[in-house]
DNA sequence: GTCTATACTGAGATAGAC
DNA sequence: GTCTATCTCAGTATAGAC
């Protein structure tokens, strides 16, 4: 808390804010307010309200690559990896529960405005696509990588959006169980597509 | 298109820009413009944006009840119905690509802003939900049929979630074979179940 | 009575000058 | 950090057209 500047602390409660409201919701007012601080000193960091969002991207990306190293040093084996993004929706049910997954509604909203920064939110997808295309490589799938760590997101995303619709987590843990089950038995492809040339599918 | 109303034109355009721009950043102006009339005008037939809100998702729930009822009609047999639902995500691809799901974003967007007709928006996702338990139901899954339901559902979600985000339908085609397959293998668990007494999961 | 249009008010937002 | 300009929005008052 000491050594943060107050370009910090406006970029975090926006980074709140724009979770928990969304994004066009949340006014100047209501970040600043959160950081205690006039409106007028607001302009001293930030000209407008995109350039906030630009750096709560750029906040997230970073917390979001870090988290990846993180798990690829924890775990040793691929799937074990894999299994720690999974992990993921037991572990922040409650809030995917109140505000829905923080990657997923973003993108959803700055999609439909239309907004000059969805490419930009769009490479928080494309950080775990890519993380995952590559522990899915490391597990032996390098010819379906891409679709495998794809088909993941997308069962994630669609958990995510029911049990924020919803409000209701109890179906989690359900579906995660299949998510496991499901990596298992890419696993086991994997051993069965490696004494075959060709994949079975 | 002769005989309806202000009131429905109204409805119906609200219906479109909700769904293309979202429900917050859709002004009384842009409606009033879509339908041509004044802003004015338009307070004889809503008191509030709230209002035409609910006659925007009674419309949609309208509509979503007839196309369930047909699917019954066409399909004779409960796999070719759930294959109508399936058939959907290809159906409107196009529009998936631009907006999303209509239900999805819709209900994320409500969740978001902690809106009074939440409620009735998720309406729209249990009459899928019920729809489809129903089927699973005649499928001869009665004991895990809302599981299968829901699993559908969110399958359906993530796949509408990413499309749109990363303006991108092709991965449409093989998440879709996927869902059929899955479909089938239920279909064959039934079978298999029918022999056993219990299921095997 | 029903529908429509014009003009207005007040709240709250961005934006910026000082 | 205060104070102001301006814009857009929801909502209202009111009067004319059918």
């Amino acid at each position: 808390m000491s050594d943060k500047t107050t370009r910090d602390h406006i970029v975090e409660a926006a980074d709140q804010l724009f979770y928990r409201q969304g994004f066009e919701p949340t006014s100047f007012a209501d970040i600043a307010q959160a950081v205690r601080i006039s409106r007028g000193n607001f302009y001293h960091h930030f000209k407008s309200k995109d350039e906030i969002l630009e750096a709560v991207i750029n906040l997230r990306l970073a917390h979001t690559s870090k988290m990846l190293r993180q798990w690829e040093i924890e775990g040793k084996q691929p799937a074990d990896r894999i299994r720690s993004f999974i992990h993921m929706l037991i572990a922040n049910r409650a809030k995917i529960k109140h505000y829905g997954c923080p990657v997923g509604t973003l993108c959803t909203e700055l999609a439909k405005l239309n907004h000059a920064s969805q490419a930009e939110a769009n490479r928080l997808f494309t950080l775990f696509r890519t993380w995952l295309r590559r522990q899915f490589t490391l597990l032996g799938r390098k010819a379906d990588a891409d679709t495998l760590a794809m088909h993941l997101l997308a069962r994630s995303q669609g958990i995510a959006t029911l049990v924020h619709a919803f409000h209701d987590e109890k179906f989690i843990q359900r579906e995660v169980k299949q998510l496991y089950d499901w990596l298992e038995a890419c696993t086991k492809d994997t051993a069965r597509m490696a004494h075959n040339t060709r994949g079975t599918r």
